[in-house]
DNA sequence: CGTATTTGACCAGCGC
DNA sequence: GCGCTGGTCAAATACG
């Protein structure tokens, strides 16, 4: 779950939509998204936060096998999972089955086929020039 | 002109 | 069997 008041969560992958359908859970529609590579099946879903418009819950399912095409760039793609302010998923799912706790990755990694559970894009250690890369980058998008 | 997005149709699973 | 719900497809459209 990212907290994020815009909907093109830019993480670093190119993705196409391919579906837009409305959800019982909450009145805003659910995106279907789907990597543009055809190596990767991979897709995610996006769904704005019931109580909370500023939350988007993006589900990802699958993993990469295939570089990121925009990790050449200052993107979101190479930002470390920056600590969040708060995670209101308490009180927003009551009635959602038990989920794993957000502080232990990014994001969730619902059901993932035991196949190749390797991380593309390994967190670099050196985090000198992110609040740079950040601070453009949220100057440049907003 | 090639690629991405939109949007309704279509389909499968499930509960009654 | 029927209707609801969630997920995907694909034709049309927008956009560079």
């Amino acid at each position: 779950m990212t907290k994020s008041e815009v909907d093109n969560l830019e993480d670093g992958y190119r993705w196409r939509k391919y579906g837009q359908k409305a959800v019982k859970n909450s009145p805003f529609p659910r995106s279907y998204y789907r990597c543009t590579s055809q190596k990767c099946n991979v897709k995610k879903r996006i769904e704005r936060s019931f109580q909370d418009p500023s939350t988007v819950i993006t589900t990802y399912e699958g993993q990469h096998n295939h570089h990121s095409p925009a990790t050449l760039r200052g993107s979101a793609a190479m930002l470390p999972p920056l600590p969040f302010p708060r995670l209101p998923q308490s009180f927003l799912f009551p009635t959602t089955s038990p989920q794993n706790h957000p502080n232990s990755s990014y994001y969730t990694h619902a059901n993932i086929s035991p196949d190749q559970l390797e991380q593309p894009q390994a967190l670099p250690d050196q985090s000198s020039p992110f609040p740079n890369i950040v601070s453009s980058f949220l100057h440049e998008h907003i």
